[in-house]
DNA sequence: AATTGGTTCTGAACCGTTACGGTCACTTCA
DNA sequence: TGAAGTGACCGTAACGGTTCAGAACCAATT
């Protein structure tokens, strides 16, 4: 049985169903409702079509026709690959990944690099809908996408009005553990924060940076920090927040080296996710500083390896977000949008944070 | 400036020219190819697009046209969640994503559940070509792959005759790991494996089984190990071999376990994934068993926490491996088809291994 | 005066399907 | 016997673009 030589224009359903001498329809009913023509016909169709090697149904075709994609874009404007880099990111993802498999959708990840500005893969990218994860509110690509005449879920963002939101409330998430360190008896503390803007700015960050950030998570989360301790009369614009581009560990110590010599009589270290805060450690393991003897240290997030660690944290539902992200997006029952889902968050006691080496009550009353 | 309360159908490109009197060629050039008319046209024609909230070129019309859909599909036949569960898959995706981000492609995620043999998002996927990655060789959806008219590349898969191929040598890498094992005196081992085949079978496997696995990796490794093992009169028929579907520390422990039970007087256990070994490790130790003392164990594949635990396993460049796999792909400069990449692979010395109690000398010449 | 060349825009063909609203032959039922 | 179904299939019209070979125009060159 030898192959075809000439397969010069790969068969279509239209040669197809010239060969077999039936109309299109035929054909592709053939495929798409086998109970709307006899089972004989159905088989001739399936064999000539192996025969002559046709693939079935162009699924590009068939989505103009159908208006289907059967697919969501996920866009996180970071490098691609960043994704599958940081825990809490993987577990959205698996949260996501694992709401598109219910539905039965695939789920694209649209390659939105941040340093171009270049948006075109998301105006390429042929799906039903978006997921946009933690990007800068500023973000041209989330521009992009909000152009785009598709159902659009937002995580971690700001509402934006008129569009279907998924995130945690991170101000009240933090001043929860912000007065968990005040009720310790932390009053002198420092900052880590992850990257506040789109452009690097590895140093440390002034009030005004901080009410602007266009990442909404990191601005609320510092929002709630300032506010708790605002209420027992610190100061906030003295107090040392440095902020980091790169979320890594290498990131988080260093951060924690720049606050510490800036104010080395801090008490505690507020880190804005779980990757600083273990970066940070063993920044202060390095110079020897115990924890949370000699210093307290918190995270945020809540990743395996925060845990195993013993870090104080805030425990966020990332997989939860990623699967009520994905639902609202597939279940397009279209209800009342905008449509919000605020997942509930949790305060992790840990073994890092500790009141400080003069107990509160020294500290109250004096020496 | 009041929004369009009827916003019927939306605008499309032709709808646009209309409205401009323009032909549709013009508006399409004046996204497309910016050169073909003047600049004052252009302006006109993208602030026309912007009032009647015309989004742009549709992407799939686009790519019916064009033939390109500007993706690449990965199918890994699992809950597609499990990808972000396993951390080789993650190094895999990562590095896959990566060569997509380089190419300026977007990675569409595939949802192919392996217990419906449900093809159908095969070919609804429109894309420019796939990956395949670890599937079982008997596996509905990759025959589904093949068929299609676009170029693949498998990943950890027999050679298939005429597709690009990406992976390691399994039988050499883990025959090297043996013969470490065998150089330190052990003759008497156990081994754990993953999934050889789309049934599940938590049990003792048969050498028949083993050779007859439909996952190439699985067969690979086994094989190496029974080819390196053989060499010194070991009689692979009654090594116990235990296998496990799902690819968790729990199923490692619960396969050492079983293996234990079988034969208490091993020296050494084998597993063909770090994973299975750092469970088996913690069912050992549950025992109150010395890793090395008192029995060697290892791993495959190289992981993070592998490294950290000490574990004397193979790495592989699983990163590498997922670019390589992209790079193969969206190369398609159609050099001689089909390609192969073989990446190198590295015995990793960890502390998890030692001669057996009884030392090689004394087992040789006896007491 | 005719030719050449460049820019700007157009017409028509094509990409491969599926949705929609039929037609037609053949029962079934009163 | 005629009306009403029913099952099987078909023709046409989109779906929303891109592409290519010109047309029309104008300026510059021969």
């Amino acid at each position: 049985m030898a192959r075809s030589m000439h397969v010069r224009r790969p068969a279509t359903l239209a040669s197809l169903a010239a060969e077999l001498g039936v109309s299109r329809t035929t054909v592709s009913n053939a495929y798409n409702r086998p109970d709307q023509l006899s089972p004989e016909l159905r088989r001739r169709v399936l064999e000539t079509a192996r025969r002559l090697g046709y693939p079935g149904p162009d699924p590009v075709a068939r989505s103009l026709r159908t208006r289907k994609a059967g697919a969501v874009g996920l866009l996180l404007t970071e490098n691609l690959s960043y994704a599958f880099r940081d825990p809490a990111a993987i577990g959205f993802l698996e949260g996501l990944a694992l709401a598109c498999e219910d539905a039965g959708t695939g789920l694209l990840l649209v390659p939105a690099n941040p340093e171009r500005e270049d948006v075109a893969a998301v105006h390429r990218a042929g799906v039903d809908g978006f997921v946009v994860y933690s990007v800068p509110d500023d973000d041209p690509h989330l521009a992009a996408v909000l152009e785009r005449p598709v159902p659009t879920v937002v995580c971690d963002q700001p509402d934006l009005g008129n569009v279907d939101r998924v995130g945690i409330d991170d101000q009240a998430a933090m001043h929860a553990l912000a007065q968990h360190l005040i009720s310790l008896g932390h009053r002198r503390v420092g900052v880590v924060c992850m990257r506040l803007a789109r452009d690097r700015n590895d140093d440390f960050v002034t009030p005004d940076r901080q009410q602007a950030a266009h990442f909404h998570v990191q601005r609320a989360r510092l929002a709630g920090l300032a506010q708790a301790f605002a209420t027992v009369g610190v100061d906030w614009a003295t107090v040392p927040v440095a902020e980091r581009f790169d979320h890594t560990m290498a990131s988080g110590a260093s951060a924690a080296a720049q606050v510490l010599e800036r104010d080395p009589q801090i008490t505690a270290l507020i880190c804005t996710s779980d990757i600083l805060a273990l970066g940070a450690m063993a920044e202060l393991q390095r110079r020897g500083l115990r924890v949370p003897v000699d210093i307290t240290v918190t995270g945020f997030d809540g990743i395996r390896e925060a845990e195993q660690a013993g870090l104080t944290t805030v425990r966020q539902p990332v997989l939860e977000k990623g699967r009520a992200a994905g639902k609202l997006l597939l279940d397009s029952a279209e209800r009342t949008r905008p449509r919000a889902v605020t997942l509930s968050t949790e305060l992790v006691q840990g073994i890092t944070a500790a009141p400080p080496r003069g107990t509160a009550e020294e500290r109250w009353f004096g020496p």
